[in-house]
DNA sequence: CCCGTTGATTAAATCGTTTACAAAAAATGA
DNA sequence: TCATTTTTTGTAAACGATTTAATCAACGGG
């Protein structure tokens, strides 16, 4: 059927252990025998099968990477870092989405267990904190952008409670006290962690928590813009609001330019990601910035140094944020 | 190291063969010896290895889907239907990103001839047509929303000159006649084709070409900006301006926003692809929306089919599109 | 009682590589 | 020249599964 590193064999007149060196360019052999196996490479058009490779080395120099879908184009910058990690010690990374169904990514992880790839990078888990660490005992598994309350597993994020603080800060230290939080009902940690924050902020300035500003929707633009037509149809409207994610914050800002609002003057708006759109959307967007590119890398790095270890480091890694600040806080 | 068939098989007191049936659930084998091994598979913990199968079956039941990369959130919804078709047909989609690097596309379709994939879907490709064809001939290979000329391979895409020339067409029976169209310089086969249908249209109605009223960008929104505010800069301003892409529509939006141009009535405009955002931005950007989640259901489909067949499929399937129209054009 | 049939089981071949070990060939030193 | 080292080659055993062909026991019919 299909030519095979015995055809090349018999072509280069040499025995299929001489080819393999040749192919994987190995010392030991003579300058004659290289090039007879690669001119009969090239005849035959010969590209070794690798489930034969990676089943006798039993490795694939592949690592997945688990993502929700590849809607939030806010994962790109993340899985280039997690690439150019990748590239630089010789492995591949694939992609695969789990539709958000907690079943579908355990299928995914099945790629895992059964050798078909050498690591797996969790980017928005689905799965629960003790499933995760239980099966990270045997596999290598990372967690990436988020981190899990209680779980045993190598992770790479950012400091979401301190980010979430930082940003509430900077609208309070701008003068505002009646800030209005938009975050969703649907919870991941990162989420929790930014809410968090904004409490943290609130009280460090003595400002009582006040739950008519907050509003609990889901993660689309349309749940913004409900939110803060709600927030600002009440008696007590905020004159500042942080969304917890930049798509929210835009929707959110449809309904302030659509009622006439002055965005950055009557009201401050802050989002969360620093997506592409933050700085296209006119007025453009202040935001917190994540570190996407370093998280991918950082996460990788550490993952093949697991697979290449016997005793997995399990550390939480944060990596630092910035405060952008665009027009949209008046700046 | 890790537990493999031969330590459930001798746990369970049977041979490996008896094993191999339980766990593909063959005919042929007693009730105790399926207790007996699914026993034995839970207490050991046992989950098979993919290599060993799909190196003996020389099947992994996996496709891949080669992107350009995950930043065009675009490429979601496809990737949706890739995904739907593959699981009715139990195989798996995996992504992987080209960086718009045409050697790094021939790497990625490297798990293709080397058995690490059943076949390969190119969106977006960035090899040559005669290369494509080339390695068609002996891989499973398909393409998705792009096609390429003189390309002997299965393609599933749109009609992008109708498609281009319907969208023109909407705004010439508005009443307008100096369309401007901005294009990107470097050409995927469905910018020329999109570029082809503007020029039909003109020449349907009798309008001459006029090449003052077409910029040539690249892909990104700041593009459009530009294009935008060098059409409307010159003595001859379009009274409307088709963009092949929704991306630098809204960029040339943002130009006639902040020129106070009036959007949907002094200049009409027209995207492409019907993203997400074009109903998030205000004004809602009229568009042409492509059956994202066919194109990508359908090459699966037809890919599944060739790879089970010996003498494939290499036809070009041409899905229909549709206008979507919304404040940008008056609607 | 023998033979053919059926159903459950196993031993062994196979998939395409890499690699440990051994053997052969070439190079070196005395 | 011969013994010794070094370099190059080849043979065969893994790797972990599936599957073909063979074995064995049980059963029914003639």
């Amino acid at each position: 059927m299909s030519v095979t590193i015995k055809d090349v064999a018999r072509a280069a007149n040499v025995s299929v252990a001489t080819v393999s060196r040749v192919l994987n360019k190995k010392s030991n052999v003579s300058d004659e025998a290289v090039e007879a196996v690669n001119n009969a490479v090239k005849t035959l058009g010969y590209s070794p099968n690798y489930l034969g490779r990676d089943l006798r080395k039993s490795e694939t120099r592949r690592i997945l990477a688990i993502i929700a879908s590849t809607e939030q184009s806010f994962y790109s910058e993340v899985l280039r870092g997690m690439e150019e990690a990748a590239q630089a010690k010789g492995y591949d990374v694939l992609i695969a989405t789990t539709r958000d169904d907690p079943d579908h990514e355990l299928h995914l992880l099945g790629m895992l267990f059964s050798r078909s790839v050498d690591g797996a990078v969790l980017l928005g888990p689905k799965l629960d904190a003790e499933t995760i660490s239980e099966l990270a005992e045997n596999h290598h598994i990372a967690m990436c952008l988020e981190r899990l309350e209680n779980c045993r597993v190598l992770t790479v994020t950012i400091d979401n409670i301190k980010a979430g603080r930082d940003a509430v800060n900077y609208l309070i230290n701008k003068g505002r006290r009646r800030i209005g939080l938009i975050t969703t009902k649907l919870r991941s940690q990162s989420s929790i962690d930014r809410e968090v924050g904004y409490r943290q902020a609130l009280e460090e300035h003595g400002i009582p928590y006040d739950e008519s500003l907050v509003y609990y929707g889901t993660y689309e633009a349309e749940s913004g813009t409900k939110g803060c037509a709600a927030l600002m149809s009440q008696e007590n409207k905020p004159d500042a609001i942080f969304a917890i994610s930049d798509m929210i914050a835009i929707g959110a800002m449809n309904y302030a330019l659509s009622a006439g609002i002055g965005i950055g003057k009557d009201v401050l708006f802050f989002g969360f990601d620093d997506i592409q759109y933050a700085h296209i959307f006119v007025p453009h967007l202040s935001t917190v910035s994540q570190p996407c590119f370093m998280q991918g890398k950082l996460v990788v790095e550490k993952l093949i140094e697991n697979i290449k270890s016997d005793e997995p480091d399990q550390s939480l890694y944060m990596l630092p944020h910035s405060l952008i600040l665009r027009e949209t806080t008046g700046d």
